[in-house]
RNA sequence: GGCCACGUGGCGGAGUGGUUACGUAGCGGACUGCAAAUCCGCGUACCCCGGUUCAAUUCCGGGCGUGGCCUCCA
């Protein structure tokens, strides 16, 4: 079965197709370093690595080039470092910020299990560079060269009515837009949709020389860094690109009308993906709710594979609502899974339903229930259905871990005295033996009192009781 | 106000014009000193109102509800 997918652009499921299969190209919008990544950021970053890998699969892992940006310019980075280096020069005190949460972005998703994009561009890079690549300068000059784009108080700005089909991505059109509008437009605007492309820098703030003959000097606009790095790096079209179903409008729009008009190509990408929108516990994710949660926070509770696995329970178009109960079902399947395939290689047969189902516009729910099939068979003593679990599950970015490393991971908050949980064991193991059911009991409360479940299974072999741990939910 | 999604069993969550999703919780059983874990078995759900159809949860229309975008929030 081919690879099918949604595309936001025609509304529709449809086969993909690579412009070049020993090339395929996607690119997806990353993270503004400002702050920690929350658990709406990690949604596309996940989500985004199961099609890589799937891509890597069928293309093969050499022909598959992806691209997640770092947006290392923005008024809100500005914002951050000013609160929080009021000693620093403005500049030195942005350098810490976008270091810093870059640093801490990585070391959060590589815990969620995402591997590495092919390249990872900073929008710094590509303002202008001296190596020929295409830069925003010489992307915004060429638009305005070309008629769509235009000076006005030192900004440039994109002049959507030189775009006929503005507005074919979101599916509106400009009227539409403007009926609705609320913004109060700049008064430099030609027409109210146009969007900035560059704007002076106040003294102080980041400030590059500027495009298109204005002689203050200034900083791009929100949208260009994508298409300049998305140009650069993966030519004027490509294959897939992907965000948030938020930016939508107007960030992807902006974008293709940027690229397309500069390049003059009738795409920018051929397939647009967007992730649903995430919930917490029913309600909207925000700061004054109190209920914001950080990839960092989630990951002094929850292994890094269950917050994937619970991602990745809900198909990405729909809206997920975000919960404790769902990281709790997919720790005990995680668990168990790691039980029914310990020690065996991660080279066995892909399973072929988990492998039709994420064809399937990447139906992971679906590839799920095949993976439980192959779980029952496992249980039932088949080791072909075993490996193959953790081949499928790997392809998912799931059971990477070594069954120890697994078992071996604690909350952070959770403070234990390991060789004392060992040794309480051990004397409510020789308590049964006794047959003194109260004292092991007791011993067995006092363990559920520090946060420990015990089990309790019979040897096949010895026939002898083996008491296994973990930290109780 | 304009545009766009979504609404499935207690909960989570796929899918389909007529036939079992799956998981989890719950219930029954096996096992166990008792639990937990594990294994076996059990659920007959698809927001409301019309329409199309031999047949609709699935298609069409309307309504209600929730959410998103239109404010450089993924």
């Amino acid at each position: 079965m081919a690879l099918k997918l949604y595309n936001t652009l025609t509304r529709q499921k449809a086969e993909f197709v690579p412009i070049e299969p020993s090339n395929v190209r996607m690119y997806v919008c990353g993270p503004t370093v400002y702050d920690y990544a929350h658990i709406g950021n990690a949604r596309p970053v996940i989500v985004f690595d199961v099609l890589f890998r799937l891509l890597r699969h069928i293309y093969g892992p050499d022909h598959v080039t992806y691209v997640r940006n770092i947006t290392d310019v923005d008024d809100k980075i500005n914002a951050r470092a000013a609160r929080d280096y009021p000693g620093l020069q403005l500049n030195e005190a942005i350098r810490k910020v976008t270091e810093t949460t870059e640093k801490q972005f990585h070391s959060d998703i590589a815990a969620l299990g995402v591997l590495p994009p092919t390249y990872e561009p900073r929008a710094t890079e590509f303002i202008r560079r001296q190596d020929g690549r295409e830069d925003m300068v010489s992307l915004i000059d060429t638009l305005v060269r070309r008629g769509h784009a235009y000076v006005a108080e030192n900004h440039v700005l994109f002049d959507v009515e030189s775009m006929p089909d503005y507005g074919r991505l979101s599916n509106r059109t400009l009227e539409e837009m403007e009926a609705g509008a609320r913004v109060e437009v700049a008064p430099y605007k030609k027409g109210p949709m146009d969007f900035v492309l560059w704007k002076p820098s106040k003294p102080g703030e980041p400030a590059w020389p500027s495009p298109s003959g204005i002689l203050v000097p200034g900083r791009p606009g929100w949208h260009i860094e994508c298409s300049a790095m998305a140009g650069a790096l993966l030519g004027p079209v490509f294959d897939i690109h992907g965000g948030g179903i938020d930016l939508t409008f107007p960030h992807h729009e902006n974008e293709i009308a940027q690229s397309r008009c500069a390049h003059g190509t009738a795409a920018m990408a051929n397939v647009w993906m967007h992730n649903g929108f995430l919930q917490v516990e029913g309600e909207k994710m925000s700061k004054s709710l109190g209920n914001f949660v950080t990839i960092n926070e989630l990951l002094k509770e929850w292994p890094g594979e269950c917050i994937r696995f619970a991602m990745l329970s809900t198909h990405y178009r729909q809206p997920i609502n975000w919960t404790e109960k769902a990281l709790g079902e997919a720790r005990r399947t995680l668990d168990h899974w790691y039980e029914l395939t310990e020690g065996l290689p991660g080279d066995g047969p892909m399973c072929a339903d988990v492998l039709q189902a994420l064809e399937d516009d990447l139906n992971t729910p679906q590839a799920f229930a095949a993976l439980h099939e192959l779980r029952s068979e496992a249980a039932k003593g088949s080791i072909g259905a075993a490996r193959c679990l953790k081949a499928s599950a790997q392809l998912l970015g799931l059971l990477q871990l070594e069954r120890a490393a697994w078992l071996s991971w604690r909350p952070s908050a959770m403070n234990l005295d390991e060789a004392r949980v060992a040794s309480l064991i051990d004397a409510r193991l020789a308590a049964r033996r006794a047959k003194d059911f109260k004292e092991s009991d007791r011993i067995r409360d006092e363990l559920a009192g520090m946060g420990i479940a015990l089990k309790d299974r019979k040897n096949k072999e010895t026939g002898e009781i083996e008491t296994t741990w973990e930290v109780a939910r």
